[in-house]
DNA sequence: CAGTAAAAATTGGTAGTACCAATTTGAAAT
DNA sequence: ATTTCAAATTGGTACTACCAATTTTTACTG
């Protein structure tokens, strides 16, 4: 009766070798990021499991970001999670575990820590961009106002200095785009919404200059603010 | 000259059409959280794809928590990211794409996010489990100063009635169980910052019971300027 | 008829082989 | 030394077979 419940444990998916092998090879310093992974043969060879389980394996590192396939060539360690995140979370949007207001709050989250920390770390050649930007905005036309916009909250993100967060916004904002592009374009585009916008970017903007947080949280609210009210009259308009 | 360009774009990965296909199987409506796929044989069928490209197709899906697979059963639509989070988490730390330091800057925005949203949410049952566990954080032992500690900051995410922080949240704790286990420990149990974080703590419960988001932000302010104080003072002995 | 136990069918898990497609490598030709 | 082209390498897909866990059906027993 003693080894009965160790049984059951005993059992490990074959794929998961892979990642643990992987996994080992970096902590030993034997990958890194760029490195070409083994070929599947020969990782099959070396782990005792077949390629087909190797491949699902290198499939989801695949998807997930971890590595790059390329035919022909071979299996790279990249390190792009992007895309593994724009995945989740549509799925859990598609399956509505999530709404848009869930996504609103914690971009405003992650939106106020950038530029926190961006007051901290942003270059003068940033902030030229930046001020380029906020310009080019005040004049152009509706196309290009969803382009300028998104330049204007990446740049403030890069400036972070925080790969992370920068990663979760641009994966938050590839999902508006794909589930709620209207509700972008409209908020974006009205008329009163974009005369705040316009002043919530401006300040900022200058909360980057003056390195100022209060400035910075009084520009983020103003921001958001904006966002959520609209958000609110459209509700039910939500495309899903 | 005119077509070169197309004939690239042309091919699609064959796992591709799978993750398709299910997606427009829940746009349809005809799948929904916890509806049971195709078998796997099936799917290649309507598919007109082997099983080898749909099992790695289920196998990433499987890993990014999107379905669960059970061996004779059949592959269930869930929806439990976390995982994926973690993994995707503890692969750029692994290729030092991200530092605990960046992780720490995240966490804080989204503790102070769940804090401020559950101001709004939390219910009077969760207020009193919240009371008891700090008041428990002020006589246990080092063991328990963990479990209690990430029980607090798990309720308050709750109550913030947000899936999506708390599942990031939630991420990240796992991710500093797996790697900076150490810190942590040492955080909770040193002497000095155990008494900074009570206090920290028991703002945090203050300013829930008042409503008071000013003291909600102090409170988050005084946790986390403890941990990155003890975080710099580490900086070198982080385990890799 | 109800309940139970055994058999069969279903379904995911793994392995192996074969061949295609893109890329890289290396040898041959100039 | 460069170019060209064939061969080898390597990921992409398909098909088959069998194992292992689960579910469903069948048969039996009381």
């Amino acid at each position: 009766m003693g080894d009965k419940a160790e049984e059951k444990v005993t059992q490990q998916k074959s794929y998961t070798k892979v990642i643990d092998y992987i996994k080992l090879q970096i902590r030993a310093g034997n990958l890194t990021s760029g490195s070409k992974l083994p070929a599947e043969r020969e990782l099959s060879q070396i782990l005792g499991i077949s390629r087909n389980s190797v491949r699902e394996a290198i499939r989801t590192l695949d998807i997930m970001g971890v590595i790059s396939s390329q035919q022909g060539a071979g299996n790279y360690l990249t390190g792009n999670f992007e895309n593994n995140l724009v995945e989740s979370l549509s799925m859990m949007f598609l399956l509505n575990q999530i709404d848009y207001q869930q996504i609103s709050q914690l971009r405003r989250a992650l939106e106020m820590q950038a530029l926190t920390l961006a007051i901290d770390n942003i270059t003068e050649e940033q902030i030229q961009e930046l001020t380029l930007v906020v310009a080019e905005l005040e004049h152009t036309t509706e196309e290009n106002n969803i382009i300028l916009d998104k330049k204007l909250h990446y740049t403030i993100a890069t400036a972070s200095q925080n790969i992370l967060i920068t990663n979760i916004l641009q994966a938050l904002s590839d999902l508006i785009d794909q589930f709620i592009v209207d509700l972008r374009r409209e908020i974006l585009s009205s008329p009163d919404s974009k005369i705040i916008l316009q002043e919530a970017h401006n300040g900022m903007m200058l909360s980057l200059i003056h390195r100022d947080k209060n400035m910075a949280n009084e520009a983020i609210n103003k921001h958001f603010g904006i966002i959520d009210e609209k958000l609110r009259d459209n509700a039910d308009r939500i495309r899903r």
